[in-house]
DNA sequence: GCCAACGTTGGC
DNA sequence: GCCAACGTTGGC
């Protein structure tokens, strides 16, 4: 079992909706980075997540469970999308989804700016300066320790 | 809004 | 293959 974050803006991939219909599957599409696909395509059915909303006062929201392992982003292919990818073909989709469901709400976000007073994460890739990538490996243990700090929302 | 850090593109 | 220019991300 693996575990991975998940990054979204905040109004582009509704954490609400998510959490006000759990059971809900979504597809994490539009994701046009060689790096970040690759750890979709690592993903395993079980694995879990945390949601994480970027922007102002940034914060861990909760965690999903992925559902269904990587296959093609069909976004990539349509003209209208604004993920669309010229070079993406039916055949040669470049570019790949997860879907993942709500596992946990955590009674209060976790801001990162909280989250970074303590050492057990220094190491998160989410707190090295710059980081952009928007999926992203997380260890068990900074997994574990997040999932105790929300208390009560998650277990790992 | 600012700006540092990043990934990608394209000329050579 | 190098690297400068560019557009974008994301924390503040």
């Amino acid at each position: 079992m693996a575990f991975w974050l998940f990054k979204s803006e905040p109004g582009c991939f509704s954490w609400q909706n998510l959490a006000e219909s759990p059971g809900r599957t979504t597809a994490w599409d539009g994701v046009r980075n060689y790096q970040a696909r690759n750890f979709m395509k690592a993903m395993r059915l079980g694995d879990q997540g945390f949601f994480y909303h970027s922007g102002n006062d940034p914060a861990i929201v909760g965690i999903v469970r992925v559902v269904r392992e990587a296959y093609a982003d069909h976004t990539a292919l349509d003209p209208e999308n604004p993920h669309f990818d010229p070079r993406a073909t039916p055949e040669k989709p470049i570019w790949e989804m997860v879907d993942v469901q709500l596992e946990a709400a955590f009674p209060q976000p976790l801001r990162r700016r909280d989250l970074a007073a303590f050492p057990e994460l220094a190491d998160m890739e989410l707190m090295r300066r710059g980081s952009r990538l928007s999926v992203q490996p997380v260890s068990p243990e900074a997994f574990a320790f997040i999932c105790a700090l929300a208390g009560g929302g998650g277990r790992p």
